[in-house]
DNA sequence: GCGGCTAATATGTATAGACATATTTCGCAG
DNA sequence: CTGCGAAATATGTCTATACATATTAGCCGC
């Protein structure tokens, strides 16, 4: 009757979804529980860690483990790279830079995003110089400034946010639709040590949908 | 020089940021990483299998562990409960059930959420009522359908989509804002071993953002 | 060269024991 | 009763060892 984690771990979930461990309560602990059920305690806290990551537990030293008062369900996204969530829709990619202008600071781009020749998402963006000078003698025609920051600028931390809005004029005409149409959007910011590295606003085509599995 | 496993993690994700460990490249097995660096297997695989499940290597069995070929990072985003998202904000929460109607099989409602008053979201749903027939019986009125769901219908797995559509009539109704207006929608369904409990379209009041920290 | 069986091997996991660390609890001084 | 420092304690982590498992590499017969 070995028991893996993972067999703990469905067992733990058992009760919380059960009832028989309510939201709030305290569990017993690793100790009781590997006696219980027959393993070692670090099989145990190997159970456990993994049910508090995913939400279901709270755990604190000294103080115990105690069941979630709203087991909240997490979902992953991962931060997009166009290119290859087009390819991996077996689609082709490809990209036109609308516009570029540059000052000392910054680098302001615009880039057409498209899937088997069809508008997939507008790009606007603004990369800082003083943070990441290579950008500045960087061809980004023959690579999107999306694909080459991904690879290039490994950020510490960074903020993303969805949001609705009326097509802007030039976002309507690359994408094709009425001017007003409404678009998802993309709005991030990436920051190193040093500082911000770039800001993003991509708008993708109409009836574009953002797919989490949970 | 004793390392804790986020020591050996930090190493590790240095070599590869640093292209010290390219992408696609095979990094030193577990063993030889652990005599390198001073510490006992255990270790170095509790810090690569956690890069791991931040997507920066990709481990197979036998085959070694190798750096992803395009480090993908990825963000954590909560299954939504409007009343917590209100509440955490420092805001009033109210709901008004705007109509339900329910047949042998289904439950259909549509709910006003309110922060302080305002509107927030207008949700629709449908409930089946073969999978969780103590949805009949509830009162929606006291709690919303929302809110009950996540404390008693726990689900095996399911769905999320945000997309951008145009107010509806009753939406822009409930939402004061014009019929047309840029809408963040989410459209969520969620799974039990019996089937689909629930399917449900959260319409956000104009510039709502969902923001995710990455 | 090809198909298939077998051995080799890197990661995955279980275990007991030890120590580290964050918190709480409790006793003591004031 | 109050505040503070010390002891108790549950989880966090490291170690060494052993075995499990997936997958590759290599051998063999043809």
């Amino acid at each position: 009757m070995t028991q893996g984690w993972q067999d703990i771990q469905a067992e733990a979930l058992r009760r919380i979804q059960s009832r028989e461990w309510p939201p709030g309560a305290q569990i017993p602990k690793e100790a009781e529980l590997a006696a219980e059920l027959g393993c070692a305690r670090a099989t145990v806290n190997r159970a456990l860690r993994a049910l508090a990551e995913d939400g279901w537990l709270e755990r604190r030293r000294r103080a115990g483990t105690r069941v979630a008062l709203s087991p909240q369900r997490r979902a992953q996204m991962v931060v997009p790279v166009l290119k290859q969530e087009i390819e991996k829709a077996g689609k082709t990619y490809n990209h036109r830079l609308l516009h570029i202008h540059s000052d000392a600071n910054e680098l302001q781009l615009r880039t057409l995003h498209l899937a088997d020749g069809a508008p997939y998402a507008v790009e606007d963006r603004i990369i800082a110089l003083d943070v990441l000078p290579q950008a500045a003698i960087q061809d980004f025609t023959t690579i999107s400034a999306n694909e080459w920051l991904v690879q290039n600028a490994p950020f510490d931390h960074g903020t993303m946010e969805y949001s609705a809005a009326p097509a802007e004029a030039f976002e309507a005409t690359h994408l094709s639709c009425p001017e007003g149409t409404p678009l998802l959007v993309l709005t991030r910011e990436t920051f190193s040590e040093a500082g911000r590295i770039t800001r993003v606003r991509m708008a993708y085509a109409p009836d574009h949908k953002v797919r989490l599995n949970i």
